[in-house]
DNA sequence: TCCAAAAAGTTGCAATTGCAACAAAATATT
DNA sequence: AATATTTTGTTGCAATTGCAACTTTTTGGA
């Protein structure tokens, strides 16, 4: 939410809603989020929160994003294009939509407030790309343990500290890294003992290089 | 190329050119493309062909990508920024170089194109996140045998069509899904044996459901 | 504070996979 | 057309992993 609107005061954030196309749509909890229209939207999590769920065609049933206030989900953004993904809101939960098409489609760019916004929209958009290159080259990685030290480097990296605090439980961190989580329990153990880690709880500090 | 200048005449772009911050750079065969600055650049390939090649902390060295005339890269777009990446021609190439910053501090707006171009930016950036999701999706699967159905299923949708056409070398299908070249190789005997599939050379054709 | 539910740790075992080392086939190159 | 290079197919084997089943620990309500 912020960085949609970085630079965009409240008052200017109205007009601009007026000059998009928007929505405030409202869903109680437990419902499943349908966009009525087919077009490509933007929608923001202005209260609530919400889970999207993927069920692949073997009936496995996935968390693949979990959205809390002030994130940004949509067509372009996630995967919700595809069939097999369902938006359920586990709390009562309110969202704009902005449709996509009237943010390409807008010719009247003597809106200053207009551009600030696309601008904005650009910077979330690669900075969505350059998070999933980070899972690709996490995931692309053969081994479950090279790809908790390449997930570890990446952080720690980030961060300039070899202290990580898991953002997440260790039974999410397996799935974002695609592995069994027992197995990955078993593996954080041999790094452990191999003197490679040392954790205490989700706090886990790096002891090498 | 065409994308990012979608809808901006050869005249526009010109013009657009010396609004932004931009340089053409001419590199010889197998050079070493290395940005001279630290700031986030846009680059489109005008001429020649060039790999974006990776080296682990192991040593291990891969293509992640691979850019001919008319491609767009760049520190936004790809994992260029990484310092375990190079660039490298693999015959003459023309490259021109757009200064990601002066896009967005741009701040005359009364240059039509200019928007357009943005637009063209955004579009750009939205299909390499569906991209990458797509990725995803297949290297999350546990097992080779899912992560060939889920390409092909994946190619089948997008296409309409049950037969696919490689668009390229089994090993690099391999590399793309993150496994053992021959370990797949295997999976797609045992899929033939099967009767779930059948292959000719870079043709395969789907016989289920 | 007690209880229920979720998360985390452990381990045996079978299935899957990577690796290595080939041979055969297909592509490029001279 | 002959040769070199790359791609593809095959297979044995050891290593890794997923799965299942279970215990222990932690967390979050009532």
């Amino acid at each position: 939410m912020e960085r949609l609107f970085y630079q965009i005061s409240e008052n200017e954030k109205e007009k601009l809603f007026r000059f998009l196309e928007t929505n405030i749509l409202t869903f109680p909890k437990n419902t499943i989020m349908l966009s009525n229209t087919k077009d490509k939207i933007i929608g923001i999590i202005l209260k609530g929160y919400v889970q999207i769920i993927r069920t692949d065609y073997q009936g496995n049933r996935t968390i693949i994003e979990e959205l809390e206030e002030g994130d940004i989900f949509g067509t372009i953004l996630s995967s919700l294009d595809s069939d097999e993904c369902e938006a359920i809101t586990k709390e009562n939960t309110k969202v704009l939509i902005i449709d996509y098409n009237s943010i390409l489609s807008y010719q009247n760019t003597k809106y200053k407030y207009y551009n600030q916004f696309i601008k904005n929209l650009l910077e979330i958009t690669t900075s969505k790309i350059e998070e999933k290159n980070e899972r690709i080259e996490i995931l692309t990685k053969k081994t479950i343990r090279d790809k908790l030290l390449e997930y570890f480097n990446i952080y720690a990296k980030k961060h300039g500290s070899k202290i990580i605090y898991l953002p997440f439980s260790y039974t999410n961190l397996a799935d974002y890294i695609a592995v069994d989580r027992s197995a990955m329990s078993r593996e954080l153990s041999y790094l452990k003992e191999e003197g490679f880690i040392e954790t205490k709880g989700r706090k886990i500090t790096l002891l090498y290089k």
